[in-house]
DNA sequence: AGGGTTGTCGAAACCGCTTTCGCTCAAAAG
DNA sequence: CTTTTGAGCGAAAGCGGTTTCGACAACCCT
């Protein structure tokens, strides 16, 4: 039933006469035709071309020149087959972003694409199938032994990903921190650190009524935002009854609707900052806020965090807390060599401060309710 | 003076008394175990897997049993090298768009890889090495024989990637057109089409003074774009006298200086629509306008193109152009696999509409002369 | 019963490269 | 003048698969 292929006998009398030949690839060039034409067998090629001290001087320039000449270069698939490695770092786009246009993947993926090239690996992009298991993805990678690590980033409590990897023993570093026990490679932006920090810069900017738009989102860098803002809040002693919360998903419209829900009721207590964890929460929340009439920067203080390109374009420009995507980059290849190498991944979790971006959505309080200049 | 390595007889007297064995990969199951497993001969194993119609339907069944519960699936290395091919397609960073942030990049490469998974092939992504010429990173990695195609984005008038690849004989397939002859396959926006709607859709909405902000890049797009926007204003008999041009750059920055040239001077002939043939520009054109006192959408009406996600969140939202980003990677895809087939490059020239997103940009000029609300 | 089919499978060659091992021959040593 | 040595190279065995081809039963038909 499920059977597709006939083998050519059964495909009739076509005996051809040429007996022996095989398919060879039309253009290019192998080890053999470089061989030949040196007049060395391909052994001396390969060693030649990969520095081993035996090979006489004459020789390997010889060969190396006629490399060069026919722009040969040793077939990466032939080469990691016959060393029992596979040069190919893969990076699974995770499903969860899906669709939600990530600005900062062009310049993440090129950091990791050169970290690798550096080494000669290559990077590999795979997708989840609709429908398909996360999991699976990699199952799959692995199994046809596709790549000797991978790259994972969104990470989550309990990720499933980080399980099976380390169930399957396969290298791979994280960005971000999960949740589970810190026993594999992973390298964060301090993301407590960020907020906090965010608070201190408001606090001495001299605001006193906080609102906090927490992500509904069930990722562990949400919590330590979070987290990261409620130790800004207490260090800077600022009154519990002065915070307010409110939850949204990670968009734009979340920071809309959390301004409605701000803004729009009684006057009192009106926060003075709206802190965002997120840029695209904060660029909702502006362009909310603006609509009302209230003039940003001014009459109300917004934060973000990520540091989105866009965010500079903004009215006003969002004030951020922003992250070297290309150094993250590259530091996560690094750390992943080393655990491909054998190094121990629970050795590996090195946290990086992001940098305050200060633009012009924020300011000093000092104007609040000299606001809504029209509308 | 070269040499790095020796041969590991001049190691010294390390003579290992194990005599044959070799390395051999350590977790992971080959086509040999599972034949042994299955008690057959390799050859068997493979083909059976590959759906040959002359394994018996119980054998068949026992090997992929066993398969499955092994989690074995053949090495996608030896397979390739095997079979002579390489079922890989690679996609290069285009090296001018490096650390713009691409927004759309995401979406794209999602459905590349998507795509290519469908067919069972990889996405290997590679970059540009600092002051490496292009060329070189095809050249690179056609000879290492690690993808079978390319697919292009970012296509230049006389693009040498493309002179290189044809020149190679490497199947490719371009999203965008370059300038030279149409002998190779490709997708594009109609941009002449898009800026040609866009301008029928202001002079409906009574405007009757355009400024378009051309794109100083030396691009084809850029040129395409602007020969629609001319097209729509012939079409729609706009004097020639009625309409400014102003080049920028591709940055917001480049619409902010447009604004400051066309609104900053005398008042008279200021344009009623401000057509960027580029959301960025766009965004930054707003923004301008809006420090100025504007209202944009009311006073000004601004337009943008490409659709980038962000545009939606801008004060007030973005009326665009877009583009569906995903569609376009299935569909390079599509006609990459007829062209790896052989078909003829020449005859995929397909053309896609973008559709207009309005959003608040934009507006009747009626009331014109009422702006400045405060400033 | 004998010869021709079929249906199943294994042996072997090969893909393009790496690496071990041992051979050869000239130079150095005795 | 022999023996040792070591530099330089080739033969061959793999890496993990695929595919051709032929072998060998078991079946079918006179």
């Amino acid at each position: 039933m499920s059977t597709q292929k006939r083998s050519p006998s059964a495909l009739g009398g076509v005996r051809s006469t040429r007996a022996k030949r095989r398919r060879r690839a039309a253009g290019t060039f192998n080890i053999n035709d470089i061989a030949e034409k040196a007049g060395v067998a391909p052994a001396t090629v390969s060693r030649a071309l990969n520095g081993y001290a035996d090979i006489a001087d004459a020789t390997r320039e010889r060969i190396l020149k006629l490399a060069e000449e026919h722009n040969y270069r040793p077939s990466a698939r032939a080469r990691q087959l016959a060393r029992g490695r596979v040069e190919t770092v893969a990076f699974v786009l995770p499903a969860t972003t899906r669709h939600k246009a990530d600005p900062f993947l062009s310049d993440f993926l090129d950091a990791l694409a050169s970290a690798l090239s550096a080494h000669d690996y290559d990077l590999l992009v795979a997708t989840v199938a609709d429908g398909e298991p996360e999991t699976e993805v990699f199952r799959r990678l692995v199994a046809a032994r596709k790549c000797a690590g991978f790259v994972l980033t969104n990470s989550r409590d309990d990720d499933p990903r980080i399980t099976l990897l380390q169930e399957m023993k396969v290298p791979f570093v994280v960005y971000g921190r999960a949740n589970v026990a810190d026993d594999y490679a992973h390298l964060d932006m301090d993301n407590a650190a960020g907020l906090a920090g965010m608070v201190d810069h408001l606090a001495a900017l001299g605001h006193q009524r906080f609102a906090y738009l927490d992500l509904s989102e069930q990722a562990t860098f949400a919590r330590l935002r979070r987290q990261g803002f409620d130790a800004g809040i207490a260090r800077n002693s600022v009154a519990q009854d002065q915070v307010a919360y409110v939850s949204v998903p990670h968009t734009s419209a979340g920071g809309q609707t959390a301004v409605a829900r701000l803004f729009d009721g009684g006057d009192s207590h009106r926060p003075t900052a709206v802190v965002c964890p997120a840029d695209v929460v904060a660029i909702g929340a502006i362009q909310a806020l603006s609509a009302r009439g209230y003039q940003v920067g001014r009459d109300v203080s917004v934060t973000g965090y990520d540091g989105v390109p866009l965010g500079a374009f903004t009215a006003p420009p969002l004030t951020t807390m922003s992250q070297p995507t290309a150094e993250i980059g590259h530091r996560l290849i690094e750390i992943l060599f080393k655990v491909m190498n054998g190094a121990d991944p629970a050795t590996f979790n090195a946290i990086l401060k992001p940098t305050l971006v200060r633009r012009e959505s924020d300011g000093s309080p000092t104007l609040v309710g000299a606001a809504r200049s029209h509308g």
